[in-house]
DNA sequence: AGCGCCTCTTGATCTGGGTCAAAGAATTCA
DNA sequence: TGAATTCTTTGACCCAGATCAAGAGGCGCT
């Protein structure tokens, strides 16, 4: 429950209007005033939780920067991610009052908030922002069930490639490369966060990705940098139909 | 594609519209005259396919009689069942065109639809019926990601017995049983898709429900009625802490 | 520089659940 | 009534991935 909360709000409010995908982008002046007055910045360092499965969750909101992620945990310890929140993701349910897992900061943080009450009540006057609310939760929901596939149904290997996959899609939608050209980024997460991601063990997650390594689907540079030679290959090896469009 | 369109309904409204949480339980007169106006029901067959992955959707719905599975399949085959539609659950995404998934109906199935254009339309007028959606689809996705700790954590035992747990809880709702009295029911399901749904196989659960069987933790009469004794001890096989509420 | 602390890799071995195979219910059809 | 079909159970064996164990960088600290 330790929450960093900084009212200090030192970025451009334009910049997390135009990021994150939530409310902003249909808003008029009106709107976007109201939203102003609500908004809060929040920060959090690297491996600090946001808030724990069962607390009382009084604001929504989107990451800025960093990367957050969602996780149940069984009381052995057995842990599984359900979400990955990317900056311009949306966090928070309007209408319920605990959160129902953890949430945790991996990088360092920033997220910005809206007090729910608030929002809630805005919500209730612009009928497209509810709307919006509800295409962004049936995206995650196709999300999920994609994930469910991978959960469910592909070997080790696949499921690497598939969370590869994922990050290098969204890594170059972000920043709008041609999704031909070969795609370059760092690992936003640790191995035993890809092992809870993908409900596989840390050493198993090395193993496959040290496989693709020599088998050339990938090139790393230390432990973090890769490159994706050939995003058609990497989506073969994830065992995935042509394109399929999972983001978190 | 092989969708019999059933116009006729025989059945009279009031009982869907209490049935399916959808968007009936706040409705006036006024807006379920509208919604009458729009609605139809549809029959299907035990393993019909109600709609294929990539169909247009031009309607939303819910079920009133029977079980349908949404499932998704890689080309070699593997499926993952990714949701569970039992009796007044809702299927259809408003603001999308594609099904992103195969819905099958596993018994004989009656639903009732809305034409999705009119349905949308209504939303817009009516924010409670939007907030209502927005709730189920909310509903959904914590539905979809418990099951993804159950996919990509839980033994084989613990599957099946998240599964019967669901299956039991949600059938003693509906019949509003005392939750710590011992719940009776039918298996709507096949082992084939409950080994869909677990990412198992066929032979696993069959052996883990003979296991159960064995352990006193189900009683089985024939291959499909079970008798659960202790819904706590259930729910101790499923790994579950205490409660929880999954529901499809 | 040296030490402790992470994160990651790699090896050796074990096992839960997959695969292959066969045969027992239950149901439908002729 | 028996034959065909579908669903289910059970057995024997195997393998992908878990588990256990030992290092190998890398980085901040004193």
């Amino acid at each position: 429950m330790s929450v960093e909360l900084s009212v200090a709000a030192p970025r451009d409010c334009g910049e997390c209007q135009i990021r994150h995908r939530a409310v902003c982008s249909r808003c008029d002046e009106d709107e976007l005033t109201q939203l102003d007055q609500i908004k809060y910045y929040r920060s959090f360092q690297a491996g600090q939780t946001v808030l724990w499965s069962g607390d009382q969750m009084d604001f929504v909101g989107s990451v800025v920067t960093g990367i957050a992620t969602l996780t149940q945990t069984m009381e052995d310890g057995r842990t599984q991610m359900v979400g990955l929140l990317l900056p311009s993701d949306f966090v928070g349910r309007p209408g319920r009052g605990e959160a129902p897992y953890d949430v945790v900061a991996t990088t360092d943080l920033v997220m910005c908030c809206f007090r729910k009450k608030p929002f809630e009540n805005m919500m209730l006057r612009t009928p497209h922002v509810a709307q919006r609310l509800l295409e962004m939760t049936l995206d995650e929901l196709d999300a999920a069930r994609e994930w469910m596939l991978v959960l469910g149904r592909k070997t080790a290997r696949e499921k690497i490639a598939s969370l590869l996959a994922i990050i290098a899609r969204r890594d170059a939608t972000l920043k709008l490369a041609s999704l031909d050209a070969k795609v370059v980024f760092d690992l936003p997460l640790t191995r035993e966060a890809m092992s809870d991601y993908l409900g596989l063990t840390l050493e198993t997650v090395s193993r496959q990705i040290s496989a693709l390594k020599k088998d050339g689907v990938i090139v790393l540079e230390g432990k973090r940098h890769v490159t994706v030679p050939s995003m058609e290959r990497l989506l073969e090896e994830a065992g995935d139909d042509s394109d399929g469009g999972m983001v978190s």
